[in-house]
RNA sequence: GGUGCGGUAGCUCAGUCGGUAGAGCAAAGGACUGAAAAUCCUUGUGUCGGCGGUUCGAUCCCGCCCCACACCA
């Protein structure tokens, strides 16, 4: 099967240079960026999440950027749903459409689709996150395997977020999560090529401390000063701030919560790279190397095939 | 110079009433369907500072030495 529209997409862990390659992609084939990343969706967070530049935003038209409040509830299926808008909508003037992108779960939602799921009201998680504060882990994991041991049995049950998503489906509906859960993929309308960026470990945490120190300088803990008030807020669980929340309550000295920046980016860099490499679709390329020209070359010669 | 307290895994330390040792962090690998920059799983041989002594056997006891820290001079 044949479709005549592309989504390209773009993936591989922080500060590997994916940001560059889009923007020179988009521009090549005057075309739109859609960014699959759940924290640079966020308006209030800018220093800390490596966003693309002003400039950058204002090359190439940017979707899923600053479009939503840190209060707001963002997941895999708000971005799947946007992302599937935003392409259609680029579509109307182009042939390609570019996405970008380290968050593997987004990126795999939209190519892939996600399971349709129910409803789950905003009073059972709500009671369902009061018991488990005041219970713990061993309520959690006596809730489940009392109302849910199908599901108890194949669980990671040592894992809360994980749990509190079964328990809540469960009282919700009366059914297990597994009932909702196929794993079928969803055909898309369009074609999908797949790019990752890879680079030497040494080179990456390179890059990672460099580009550490450089939203130190440009002045991240003012920023994260002033989400002091949100902190307890999912999208405040984020590496850059939650580092610099602990030092501003006095638990730790600047230096380390800089340093423990550091080694919770290569920690992330590293989950990225597993989750990625999985997928046997990417063709991957070396980022510490100038390749824009090579991988458009390439993607052309696909097209012509 | 004297006294005291230390020297054990990359780091911080625990421990062995003498039978060659283990936690946290780091590191490495992995998982992942509405929190995903999150969350979770697996992996621990290191001249137990050095040299001698006692002992069947020493990282543990004894002696000397080296190093760090604190205090006294």
């Amino acid at each position: 099967m044949r479709y005549t529209k592309t989504v390209i997409t773009i993936c591989g862990p922080t500060a590997v240079g994916k940001t560059a390659l889009a923007i020179q992609l988009a521009q090549h084939y005057k075309t739109q960026i859609v960014s699959a990343d759940s924290r640079q969706c966020y308006k209030e967070l800018n220093i800390g999440v490596a966003k693309p530049s002003v400039e950058e935003l204002a090359t190439v038209r940017h979707h899923f950027i600053n479009v939503h409040s840190v209060t707001d509830e963002v997941n895999a299926a708000t971005f799947e749903q946007y992302a599937l808008t935003a392409v259609e909508q680029i579509f109307e003037g182009n042939d390609t459409a570019i996405m970008v992108g380290g968050t593997g779960l987004y990126l795999k939602a939209f190519c892939d689709g996600l399971d349709e799921m129910p409803v789950v009201s905003k009073e059972v998680r709500e009671e369902i996150v009061r018991q488990y504060k005041i219970g713990g882990l061993n309520w959690l994991q006596n809730e489940v395997q009392n109302i849910d041991p199908a599901f108890w049995l194949i669980a990671e049950q040592q894992n809360p977020q994980r749990l509190l998503r079964a328990l809540e489906v469960k009282l919700s509906t009366g059914r297990s999560v597994n009932e909702f859960r196929t794993g079928n993929k969803v055909e898309r309308n369009f074609h999908i090529i797949k790019l990752g960026l890879e680079m030497p470990k040494p080179a990456l945490h390179h890059n990672i401390n460099i580009r550490v120190d450089r939203m130190i300088a440009d002045g991240l803990l003012d920023e994260v000063k002033s989400l002091v008030p949100y902190k307890q807020l999912n999208a405040l669980q984020t590496v850059g701030y939650k580092e610099l929340f602990d030092y501003l309550a006095g638990f730790t000295s600047l230096a380390d919560s800089i340093e423990r920046i550091k080694i919770n980016t290569r920690q992330y860099a590293k989950r990225q790279i597993t989750w990625f490499k999985k997928d046997a679709d990417v063709s991957w390329y070396n980022g510490s190397q100038y390749l824009g020209n090579k991988i458009m070359a390439e993607i052309d010669k696909r097209f012509n095939q």
